[in-house]
DNA sequence: TGACATTATGCCATTGCTGACATATAATAA
DNA sequence: TTATTATATGTCAGCAATGGCATAATGTCA
């Protein structure tokens, strides 16, 4: 399996519903994977929030915009050191993240 | 500042109370430690709790008893990813993850 | 004391993540 | 339409993280 489909179909996943091991994952791994994606949402949340552009935010952490925009893809190449060097430079501290893992997301209402 | 000194440091400050920015970390830098040192608190109390040596969690993870004393040495060549992969093969769910982020620890009673 | 188990440290080749750049694809407004 | 801004995608050289190995240090038990 090519990183790249692997790629697709994890972003797939996250349009449709919640990470699943619809991949060559043992469980272990699928769990780490949603961890990411919590930590995804928080940051798309966090972003829009804050009202600042893919430009903006990767400038505050000197970053560049195509990789924040992968981070928000949810791109195979995103570490989640990145991710929360991310939230941390939109204002959350480690609680707030925390709590982004605890209710990893609050459907609509 | 050379990173086996920092990594020196940060061991220190592990020891004594919580992460500060002794070094030439900004204020961001800084709560990222904070974050990883919260996550390898998290794994040294879980695999005490799981009543397995270091050696046991490497052959779980596919990794080996040099990084997982790595990892709880808290050395600078050791990811978030890897502490939170840990973590889930130690049988902590995204939940549980978050809650050692919320509350970093209980100091002794 | 010795034998054994566990943890710590140093090193290194391979792998994976990174920022940067170019460029494509929206989206918004005049 | 044409600008302008924002976001998405592909590529890649450079560096950092990784597992694995050897070995040292520490602990434990008899």
């Amino acid at each position: 399996m090519k990183p790249s489909i692997k790629k697709k179909l994890e972003q797939a996943g996250f349009a449709v519903g919640d990470a699943k091991d619809f991949l060559a994952l043992n469980e272990e791994e699928a769990a780490f994977l949603e961890v990411k994606l919590a930590l995804t949402e928080a940051l798309i949340r966090g972003r829009k929030k804050a009202g600042i552009s893919q430009a903006d935010l990767a400038s505050l952490m000197h970053s560049s915009q195509s990789r924040v925009a992968k981070m928000e893809a949810g791109d195979a190449s995103v570490s989640a050191d990145l991710l929360i060097r991310a939230l941390i430079y939109l204002g959350l501290n480690g609680q707030d993240i925390g709590k982004s893992l605890v209710k990893p997301f609050r459907k609509a209402a």
